[in-house]
RNA sequence: GGCGGGAUGGCAGAGUGGUUAUGCAGCGGCCUGCAAAGCCGUGGACGCCGGUUCGAUUCCGACUCCCGCCUCCA
């Protein structure tokens, strides 16, 4: 039985769904102005996780994550600029543009780790429609207002507001850093802003209110509700939505409800995924010192799945202190694993999936076992780094290589490392290096140590490492 | 000012009222002419001070330090 941890409730709870055997599930996803560094990206290793281990337990997902795409604006306040159109000023190239950029080069990471995409991947400006009629809706419930740059929306209409962030509205009043203008209480926000009159927005539309955009939080309660309804299973995202993204979407869709409908806490289950600290904080895209993203990790020749492995080696719901030596330890490790999975293969060609096969094994409950306890891990809210030292243990147990294949084909629907496809890189020696070990090897065999050794020397300058085997070599390059 | 989360061996990081993960690194051994790889084995920890308990790293309280959110943020 699977149990997650809910924000909402801040408890772990059994989960059913609320349909039997589907699971409807809605993750905030990336605001593409810029590029997502490897923090951001673990969220949506953590959500990765989570719908495998729904599938695991023979769920099926519907998933739907959001592309922000406007209206993100920076800065304090409700006074900053857009995202995008300040993206756009940096490089000089159309809002629209930078939006299809990183929107592309975030799904080449997704990608790249392993990242099972979303059933519907959804624009936030494709939505505008679904966000003015929301917006409609809230308003003639009676809980908006007008100021000079936009749509309110009223908090303290709204009883309940702030319980998933267990906010204390007086006390954020009187404590707040920012100025909160023409707003009537500091956790007001916008669900519709005005264009400046001054200024030529490339992303504007017609309203009821005026021309302008969407605020941010209203797209991700338009759209959640356009694909997956008013109620559903589960939603995702970073443990910084929790005080206020998370907190409005909510407030949004019980505002459009009400008063028919109260409290659907627009999901069965909040799921947040905590920060991957650098230098023990948290990462950030306005530190400049080059941001981590994917691409460098690739640079520094580790292989994307490798970080995913690091984050599997801590639970969700604690923060990560990123290190390059912690990289490392994982990407050793994947490697290690990685090679003995395949020599197994090797050894084991037969497909491991026929039941002659299994009724042939010594003892076939072996794998059973482990899968089972595999599977108690992650049942137990995601415990990837309980579920890996399984995996270990397996490995390192007496089952047979034909039942730690089982079992580990099991676990990689979770794991994600694609240990089946994985080979060898092939190894293309150049023909004068190929000599130069035949005539070491020679060597060798006549046991002319001196000078077996001093041509491993020159090829260790030359960059290639020579393996001795019983009766032949193995080339690497260094 | 308000709210919340942490402090575990060299590093990362699970977990538990007594048996004390896992990975990487280290050390020892096997193997090897040497090496690499592999295999086997192994030392080492629970911030500080009190309390509860037969017994606490684990429960309770104080303290110190760190982090996050409240402002765009995964």
């Amino acid at each position: 039985m699977l149990h997650l941890y809910d924000t909402y409730t801040r408890s772990l709870r059994a989960f059913t769904s609320l349909v039997p055997n589907q699971v409807r599930l809605y993750s905030c996803g990336p605001t593409v102005y810029d590029y997502q560094h490897i923090g951001n990206m673990r969220t949506y290793l953590m959500c990765d996780g989570l719908k495998r281990v729904l599938k695991l337990n023979a769920y099926e997902v519907q998933h739907v994550m959001n592309i922000t795409d406007v209206g993100h604006l920076v800065g304090d306040g409700d006074e900053g600029e857009d995202k995008m159109e300040k993206g756009s000023r940096r490089t000089g190239q159309s809002a629209w543009n930078i939006a299809a950029l990183y929107t592309d080069i975030f799904l080449q990471d997704v990608k790249a780790l392993n990242i099972g995409m979303p059933t519907v991947l959804c624009k936030a400006t494709d939505h505008i429609k679904e966000q003015i009629e929301f917006v409609q809706d809230i308003e003639r419930k009676g809980f908006t207002y007008r100021t000079s740059d936009g749509i309110y929306f009223d908090t303290s209409k709204q009883a309940n507001y702030g319980y998933l962030g267990r906010l204390d509205k007086d006390g954020l009043q009187a404590g707040s850093r920012v100025d909160i203008g023409e707003k009537r209480n500091a956790t007001d926000y916008a669900l519709w802003k005005f264009s400046k009159p001054e200024e030529k927005r490339q992303m504007e539309w017609p309203s009821p209110w005026g021309i302008g955009f969407p605020g941010w939080h209203i797209e991700c309660s338009a759209m959640a509700q356009h694909f997956l309804g008013d109620y559903f299973d589960i939603h995702t995202g970073g443990e910084d939505h929790i005080t206020v993204h998370h907190t409005n979407e909510i407030s949004q869709t019980e505002a459009r409800l009400s008063p028919e409908t109260n409290n659907t806490r627009l999901a069965n289950f909040w799921v947040h995924g905590y920060f991957l600290l650098l230098n023990n904080a948290k990462l950030s895209k306005s530190n400049n010192d080059g941001f981590l993203r994917v691409q460098l990790l690739i640079d520094k020749a580790y292989d994307p799945l490798a970080y995913r492995y690091l984050c599997m080696t801590a639970h969700y719901r604690g923060q990560l202190s990123f290190t390059w030596e912690a990289l490392e330890a994982a990407q050793t490790a994947l490697n290690r694993i990685r090679k003995q999975y395949f020599d197994a293969k090797i050894a084991n060609p037969k497909p491991t999936s026929s039941s002659t096969e299994l009724e042939s094994l010594a003892t076939p409950k072996g794998a059973q076992e482990f899968q089972d306890e595999f599977l108690r891990c992650l049942n137990d809210d995601l415990n990837f780094p309980k579920a890996l030292a399984v995996f270990h243990k397996a490995w390192s147990s007496d089952l047979s290589p034909t039942e730690k294949l089982l079992f580990s084909d099991y676990a990689d629907q979770a794991l994600g490392l694609n240990l089946s496809n994985w080979r060898p890189a092939e190894v293309v020696v150049p023909p004068e290096i190929q000599q130069l070990a035949q005539s070491r090897w020679e060597a060798k065999t006549a046991k002319d140590w001196a000078r077996a050794d001093a041509i491993r020397e020159q090829l260790n300058k030359l960059g290639w490492q020579m393996k001795d085997a019983a009766t032949d070599f193995e080339l690497k390059p260094l």
